[in-house]
DNA sequence: CGGTATCCTCTGAGATACTG
DNA sequence: CAGTATCTCAGAGGATACCG
């Protein structure tokens, strides 16, 4: 049995899937996987969520240990997220994902090699 | 690009999320990957879940290609629910989902060593 | 720029009862 | 056993306006 504040998982899989699912937070990972970004490059990349979604998302990653957040004193005001250790090693998962969306789309859809996404460009390059 | 019925996605871990973001799909996967399951035996499995809910995502899953349905015409009904070969490859996704919860709770929670999920058991054989 | 504050909508999901 | 059929609701998420 696993335990996280008093609440029980019969496994381990269950406490991954309790803390992503949500529509955004893993797309959030897979951006920052890349690189660190300020809150507008995410607004930017993760072109449907509204500000709204984006900075409670945010929260809950950076209170469960996911994300840091670090505030830049200037005006205008500047804050940068990033990965920390644990979040980091969210990256096999995400690249499983990846590959897998890909044969998906191999067979049931269609590809038109234009331009892929940064992070997409970034797993391709052996990220 | 990726498209899959005339909807356009940027990148393909959004062709996998976007299949996969609610509750449950990913924990019906997880459960079938181990083998082949009846209706009841994944109601009761994934404890949570109502049957209208169970009913519905299996349906999803069916449409999307994912899980199989065998219809046994006996009395009472027997009906067997299996991954597809598109199913099965999902194995990688959840596996490394398996083994990031583990590191999770090590850092933010609680292990007490008693009796593993089944699917969890089966992983830990060299699943 | 990076948020809050409201207000609102929609739907995922539960509870319960019924059926072939 | 494996579902439907209703009814209900919380809350995830959107739209918009405002703020330090």
């Amino acid at each position: 049995m696993y335990y996280i504040n008093d609440k029980e998982y019969k496994c381990s899989v269950a406490v991954t899937l309790d803390i992503f699912n949500d529509r955004w937070k893993l797309a959030i990972i897979w951006h920052l996987l890349e690189n660190e970004k300020r809150f507008k490059d995410l607004h930017e990349n993760i072109a449907e969520i509204t500000q709204k979604t984006l900075t409670i998302k945010l929260k809950e990653l950076e209170e469960k240990n996911i994300i840091n957040r670090e505030v830049f004193p200037e005006v205008p005001p500047k804050v940068v997220y990033s990965l920390t250790p644990m979040g980091k090693k969210l990256k096999p998962v995400l690249k499983e994902m990846y590959y897998w969306g890909i044969k998906y789309v191999k067979e049931h859809g269609k590809v038109t090699d234009q331009s892929p996404c940064e992070a997409e460009a970034c797993l391709k390059n052996g990220f």
